[in-house]
DNA sequence: TGTACATCAGTGAACGCGCGTTCACTGATGTAC
DNA sequence: TGTACATCAGTGAACGCGCGTTCACTGATGTAC
């Protein structure tokens, strides 16, 4: 018997442990896409999701509320990330302001529940979250002021004018959906080129 | 005793009766707006409100997706009337337009709770609910066209996109309440003047 | 005016449900020797 | 290599809660005569 001042080494998390919280968000999402809103989103349903029981939940998430925190966390990070991506691909700085405003609705009507989740108060979300989505935007202008194409003398100010009205655009399509609107991708690249200031003899 | 036959004509319904209905609505409003969240608005919750027990709103609401559905569209219908008489206090087309819009935005910040209920998909909601608010900012735009206020040539797109582009700038405000925005009026007005194509000339 | 009674809005008890959370436990896993 | 055992992720039962909804009821209200 080891005596009690020299304790073993605690053991090494299983290869699946880190794996888990993966997949329990996962599941989680899956919850939350199927069922259209946050507060179905139950301990219990991610562990039915999960094939695991509720209590085991307690091993990665000290609260219900810490995993809605995390959900958000992870949509606004895949949000930057998917922007960014497609933002890349694009010629100037023109292409890609305009390609990551319509990716970012695009995104956001794909995923309206994650959508909602993003602007849901919740008590112990990260409250930064969301702002280095601002701060792509604004580097983006920016970049299209530097090259020309925007006459913009704000580009903070109406970069977060552009980030706002853009979210709007997704929300009304998702819920007023029997309006007749203008094709998406016009409305996007509207909004997008008289909120940014894009002179418009360009194109 | 009376023959079934000929069954006395019906009760009416006491001096109070409608006033419930209306007590009940507000009674599910003062939760919402405290608990900020429909989910909160259960049956109980609003019956506990209004001093009554629970069952006792059966007697007005078959349901209590009927009860929610019915504060979706008083919601919509607040909304239009309060932009309504804001507009109606302005000198001309232009300052109409801007005043509805200011209006707009105010009351989706000032009750956070019910502007988010007029874009949660609800089950027995009436769809159309909102397009009213559409048809009256097109009205708006295109008054501020005939009086050469205006530019735009497809004012039914634009104002569409001006009234999703204005429950965005609401909608962040509320949410990302760390952020250093730029003035609120001014968000409203650059957003407003730029969407609703309004002559840089003027004013 | 007075009385008997039909009406029906609201009551209170009860139901089954899914929820978050706790607790003692179990059994697979990896380590020490 | 083999064995004894410490670890700890996940289990299953249980709790109390608020919920929507039902049901038989009660008692105030207004009507018929």
């Amino acid at each position: 018997m080891r005596t009690p001042t020299a304790p073993r080494p605690k053991r090494q998390p299983t290869a699946g442990a880190k794996l888990t919280r993966e997949r329990l968000i996962e599941a989680a999402f899956a919850v939350l896409d199927e069922q259209n809103t946050i507060e179905a989103v139950s301990l219990r349903a991610v562990a039915r999701a999960a094939g695991v029981t509720a209590p085991a939940l307690y091993g990665h998430f000290t609260d219900v509320t810490e995993l809605h925190a995390a959900m958000r966390d992870r949509t606004f990070q895949d949000l930057i990330e998917q922007t960014d991506a497609v933002a890349e691909a694009a010629a100037n700085s023109l292409e890609r302001l305009l390609a990551r405003c319509q990716a970012y609705v695009a995104l956001g009507i794909k995923w309206p529940a994650r959508r909602r989740l993003m602007f849901t108060p919740l008590e112990g979300a990260s409250r930064r979250a969301g702002y280095d989505a601002l701060d792509a935007l604004v580097v983006a202008l920016e970049a299209c002021v530097a090259e020309g194409f925007s006459t913009s003398t704000d580009p903070r100010a109406d970069a977060a004018n552009l980030l706002a009205a853009l979210h709007g655009v997704s929300l009304t399509r998702i819920s007023m959906t029997e309006f007749p609107w203008p094709p998406l991708g016009q409305s996007v690249t509207t909004v997008t080129r008289r909120l940014a200031c894009i002179d418009t003899m360009i194109r």
